[in-house]
DNA sequence: GACTTGTATCGACAGACGTCGATATAGAGG
DNA sequence: CCTCTATATCGACGTCTGTCGATACAAGTC
């Protein structure tokens, strides 16, 4: 970000993820479920800690689903979700660069 | 974030930060001011590479201002922008751990 | 002071977003 | 097959957001 413009495009993709991660409930989601055992969760799990309803709950998970932050597989009754790491680092890499500007990362 | 789940304040300040990096516009033009040379750009430069009005930009601006992300200072009839990069290093951060499951960051 | 250029603010409007209650779908178990 | 629990979808509602044109403000120049 720092060595070049972003181009047109690229930052329409990227702002659809940032935008996933622009409310405070799909933040929340995304740690718990992160910091989760085994490093995913139920949804059963999730809507407890919230005081929304469930449906908004399922609402958010489809927006980090869509947003490619995350990803589920149903087991029987039930729906776990777990995170897409490599689509947080790529955003963490690009944020990084300004923040060390006398560090060589290169290489 | 991997750690332990974001409480409910800290999520609604940064889920604020990331609402700022929601807009492929502000995205665009948070790259042109950091990678620009010295680290900063005159406002007269950030209108001409986007399709959109001046009142535009400079609400923009004003967005990421808010947000924490940038800074301004006005010298004489123009006005510069630059990145505050500590801003960016803690979403970056926050965002890294998922990413290096087995790499042991500490110290 | 009048004029010009650079930047910010205002008011309006269309569209997107977060939320809800109601309801549909999926699977397990009687 | 009926029921129960878990999750998703639907339709509606109020609010927030990005955009614009018009205009105000700031600073330099004549």
């Amino acid at each position: 970000m720092v060595r070049e413009p972003l181009g047109e495009d690229a930052a329409v993709e990227l702002s659809r993820m940032f935008k996933a991660l622009s409310d405070p409930v799909r933040l929340r989601l995304l740690s718990l479920i992160a910091s989760h055992e085994g490093g995913e969760a139920c949804v059963c799990e999730l809507i407890g800690p919230f005081d929304v309803s469930q449906p908004t709950i399922s609402h958010h998970l489809k927006v980090l689903r869509e947003a490619g932050l995350a990803d589920c597989e149903r087991r029987g009754t039930w729906v776990y979700y777990w995170v897409l790491p490599d689509a947080l680092a790529r955003l963490s890499g690009l944020l990084q660069a300004p923040a060390a500007p006398a560090t060589v990362v290169g290489a």
